[in-house]
DNA sequence: CATTTCATTGAATCAATATTCAATGATTAC
DNA sequence: GTAATCATTGAATATTGATTCAATGAAATG
């Protein structure tokens, strides 16, 4: 193995080790020290690797907007499935994945988490390019018209959805207690 | 006006300050000084008032306590409403007071966030002791004998209806376009 | 092998912010 | 009106945690 490979792969270790971890304690909590002692490395070290903690957040938002442009492909790709059952499907699928790579699902939380108010300006800048809300309000509407979905405000009803499936997914990510829910469940918000 | 009055009228004003800007910014980005210019006063002032910043966080929780204990008292005073109309006439109320008192909103939503990993550990451990996830399930259960509520894990249902009520809320604290939602959205959760 | 390059460390440094403190002015009690 | 008490301030101080740096050793290069 190359040098370089090398490199690339340790990178790759602090990444998700520090995503677990701004996940798990949240951005502001987890110090760098923490993420050196993780990996582990010498706190020194990483800085060999990444220019500052910030920059850290910001790689990991990028790829988490690389996955979720990907996640839109795929759904625009299978047209003829009904909107209600792309959605749950999606949740389905999210919920499962969080079985052996916990990576993808505390991307989406941490995509989530970064669009709040003091978080760093360049990734809160970032997560806010892919409109997760947008999509799904068009598909709501779509749906609307052939009944499987509720009477209101698309952009609202995608609100709606969209946050309690973070507030879901951050409790699951925290408590042991929380179970995978039937992504069906959640749907049913939009539902009639 | 006694001193004593006073006082204590300056020690809720900060009280109030902080809470806004705890689940504004986040309670580890919400510095002291932060709050002493908003209340406004100065920063060694309000060590006057609270001993730290952990305290003033503990004060808030304490309250949110007592609050949501009230709220349970109110709920088992109301036999004979069904459970469903009960939890979104429960949220309905929240939401209502949202316009007029939003610092009722505000302790909501900062005990569920007090709860995390990571938040100081005198506050959460008293956060933990209002447990409305217990108390939802037995409502729940109760409710699925009599077939308005769907089949599933009382305490699942409940936790994932909580959670996505946690995450709602915090996102109408955060983003201006979040209306407030029709409340029989997200009891659709717990329908059949 | 000699040289250069890179990974690594632990110990500074620097910056931010919580907390303390001595001094000052205002209010109350006598 | 004088003394005691309390509110208030702004300037120290202490602490924490990010970031830098000089030194060391290991791997690649020639």
């Amino acid at each position: 193995m190359t040098r370089k490979e090398q490199k690339e792969e340790r990178r790759q270790a602090i990444l998700m080790t520090a995503l677990t971890l701004f996940v798990e304690k949240g951005f502001p909590d987890t110090k760098i020290s923490d993420i050196a002692a993780a990996v582990p490395m010498s706190t020194g070290l990483l800085f060999h690797y990444f220019d500052s903690k910030e920059t850290l957040l910001t790689e990991l938002v990028k790829m988490g907007t690389e996955g979720t442009k990907k996640v839109g492909m795929t759904a625009k790709a299978s047209p003829g499935v009904p909107a209600d059952q792309m959605l749950s499907g999606f949740l389905g699928q999210l919920f499962a994945y969080a079985k052996d790579r916990p990576w993808v699902f505390n991307m989406f939380v941490l995509m989530g988490q970064v669009r709040r108010p003091g978080m760093p300006e360049e990734a809160r800048r970032i997560s806010f390019s892919v409109d997760s809300i947008s999509s799904t309000a068009k598909l709501i509407k779509a749906g609307q018209k052939e009944g499987i979905f509720r009477k209101g405000d698309p952009k609202q009803l995608s609100l709606c959805f969209w946050s309690a499936v973070q507030g879901i997914m951050e409790e699951m990510t925290v408590n042991e207690d929380m179970k995978i829910p039937d992504p069906e469940w959640i749907v049913s918000i939009l539902r009639p």
